[in-house]
DNA sequence: CTCTAGCTTGACACAGTGTCAATTGACATC
DNA sequence: GATGTCAATTGACACTGTGTCAAGCTAGAG
């Protein structure tokens, strides 16, 4: 508790963040993290159980350090659907690219780690949850287009939200962040929304 | 030549595919394919020179079996950009459950594989065509809705029909495939075609 | 009979995760 | 000053899965 320096723990959450991140997420190694916190590879065991556990840690750490909540609050503040629905897509769109490396990393321990799958699906259910609102208030306003059920059209912006969208636009396709914010904003008026502002987008 | 026998190299790919499929491509080994197909792992690389030359050797011996250029002829042929779309959709849509295991397989393997995430570049490049290919009879028809230049329509089009996009809606959200086709055609026909007919999809 | 192709077996290298035991050094307490 | 404890260290090792290598077997062709 005396202690003033950051303390193991937060050293090794911040040197595999910074490792994640400058790799995107790829071959970042248990050795790799413990060379850069610049302790021993068996330390890390003395305060992480498993990899997974180190990843998801980090995720906590980095949500933290980049007050992901207050991120929200313009979108859960706002006036009506459309409002509500910009300010989800902007607040979430702007803050894929800051987690990218971390969550790519848990992506693709999904495959093989149960523990990693059920903190990625944790969050990703979150994320759910705020496309669910902006949905449904929509559907309060009556601007909610009837082409769909709303939780069918919850599904389909939570979809197209997606961590693997956002990668294959802006890194497969070249997209300029942007461009990304506004397409998924005109994409999801044009979706959604009835009385949808045709072309121009973010407002 | 005068083996009536599948010959061996058939038979691994058999084995690989069954494999793949049954487990939605998680956790098939070489070993495992080496047993199914009756012979030592060790045999494996006598014809195939990695796991990933023998997964993307399996896309291949896939796409001959499920004939799928055949599969593309409808959207190929079709008189009108909305009919060439539509097609599209449900000729592609309908093919991503039948290489799942397979795809699946392959796309965990392009992180860490240079010649499996060229494969799978490849594939998609091919997809993409497909994509920009409805675009561009849209476009020639007069019937593209202004609201994207073709190429950025044609990136849109290639994400929304990803099969990350359909394992989400499928295996996340659990939609019924019948209803994965109809929503994403009538999700298209809403963001590229002018005069989409409004409510009914596939008709 | 002999050569060869295709397979078998067994052994091993390598990477990366995770475990374990023995040791060290710093700090607090008695 | 002796003692205990905590966090870390070092070195060794197990396990998994891929890929390699050498030596041997077998069937068919010449």
């Amino acid at each position: 508790m005396s202690r003033e320096n950051p303390g193991t723990r937060e050293k090794i959450l911040r040197a595999a963040l910074e490792l994640l991140e400058a790799s995107r997420g790829q071959g970042v190694r248990m050795s790799d993290i413990a060379k850069r916190a610049g302790i021993s590879r068996q330390a890390l065991y003395l305060h992480f159980a498993t990899r997974a556990e180190l990843l998801i840690a980090t995720t906590y750490y980095l949500d933290e350090l980049k007050d992901a909540e207050a991120r929200l609050v313009p979108s859960r503040t706002a006036r009506t659907g459309t409002e509500r629905l910009d300010a989800f897509i902007e607040a979430w769109g702007t803050y894929i690219p800051e987690i990218y490396g971390i969550a790519r990393a848990l992506l693709a321990m999904k495959d093989t780690d149960e523990a990693a799958a059920k903190a990625w699906g944790d969050r990703m259910r979150d994320m759910r949850e705020g496309c669910e609102a902006a949905i449904n208030a929509l559907d309060r306003d009556g601007t909610l287009s009837p082409a769909h059920p709303p939780d069918q059209a919850t599904d389909i912006l939570w979809t197209l939200l997606s961590v693997r969208n956002w990668e294959h636009l802006t890194i497969e396709c070249g997209w300029p962040q942007a461009r990304y914010i506004d397409t998924m904003t005109s994409l999801a008026r044009r979706l959604f929304v009835t009385d949808g502002t045709p072309s121009q987008a973010a407002g």
